[in-house]
DNA sequence: TTGAGGTTTTGCGATTCTGC
DNA sequence: GCAGAATCGCAAAACCTCAA
């Protein structure tokens, strides 16, 4: 169902809005959707579906398929998103340093921004051995359990950080104590050590570490994560080795940033 | 081939948005 | 704040699928 922020916004388009949500219903995993599907998820009429649908095909965003009748994203959509990933400068200088931290950990190392209540990948690196996590660009993961969500809930205001939890809270209601803490804890490890913790919150067998940039243009907060195996990246490891590690690589990195600026 | 049931599209009045 | 344009959503028609 599409939230909007403020229904009276006269500086929004609801067409718009509109017509990105029936974008955003395409999830992995979902090839093809029908008109029917389309409205059961973002919530509006199936006629405005309808029409939506014709002019996102007609503009190269979906296709149709004949043999199934449904409707499957288009290289417009991939086109958007490469000029996304391609013009952040980020990307470029951090990979080498994401690549030296993944092969030395064994493990996973991404750079993820906020998508709603989602962190999404921009940029990963997997070491060879990494046999746990086999997420990719353009992946998504959990804000409230995973380390990278709750590092970047770290560096929001109160007043960011509460809009946010208010939603995690509203779908979460049962789990909500146990988020809740994790949370807590993860600021609490913010404020000393300058990164956050997951050690089994998201996934069980899956121990993360990850910490936030900052930009001093004051554009969005990027974060870094190291994750994989719990059996190998125990906490004291996490705490002692690859934290202070993954917290000196946002260092280099937003040096390198602030330099080309 | 027909008819039932479900889905999509169309027409049109109402509402909202945009540009001035 | 207003007028014209664009969009929305209801109701109904058209279309499609499938079983009998």
């Amino acid at each position: 169902m599409i939230e909007t922020e403020k229904d009276n916004d006269r500086q929004s388009v609801r067409a718009l809005e509109r017509g990105l949500e029936v974008l955003r219903s395409f999830k992995p995993g979902d090839r093809f959707l029908g008109n029917q599907e389309l409205a059961q998820r973002t919530g509006l009429p199936k006629p405005t579906i309808s029409r939506l649908t014709h002019t996102l095909t007609r503009l190269g965003y979906l296709a149709y398929s004949e043999k199934f009748g449904k409707y499957h994203l288009d290289s417009a959509v991939l086109a958007l998103g490469y000029s996304f990933l391609v013009n952040m400068d980020v990307r470029r200088i951090a990979r080498p340093l994401m690549r030296d931290l993944a092969e030395y950990a064994q493990a996973s190392v991404a750079l993820g921004v906020q998508d709603r209540l989602s962190m999404l990948y921009i940029e990963a690196y997997r070491s060879s051995a990494t046999v746990t996590l086999t997420l990719d660009v353009g992946s998504q993961i959990p804000i409230a359990t995973t380390s990278m969500g709750r590092a970047l809930l770290c560096a929001l205001s109160d007043a960011e950080r509460e809009a946010i939890l208010d939603q995690v809270k509203t779908r979460n209601e049962g789990e909500w104590p146990r988020i809740k803490a994790g949370i807590d804890q993860s600021l609490q490890d913010y404020a000393e050590r300058g990164f956050c913790l997951s050690l089994g919150d998201w996934k069980k067998d899956v121990h993360a570490v990850a910490a936030p940039l900052i930009p001093s243009d004051g554009s969005r907060v990027l974060v870094f994560s190291c994750a994989g195996a719990a059996f190998q990246l125990r906490r004291h490891m996490l705490e002692d080795d690859i934290g202070p590690r993954l917290l000196n690589l946002v260092t280099n990195v937003k040096e390198i940033m602030d330099r080309q600026v």
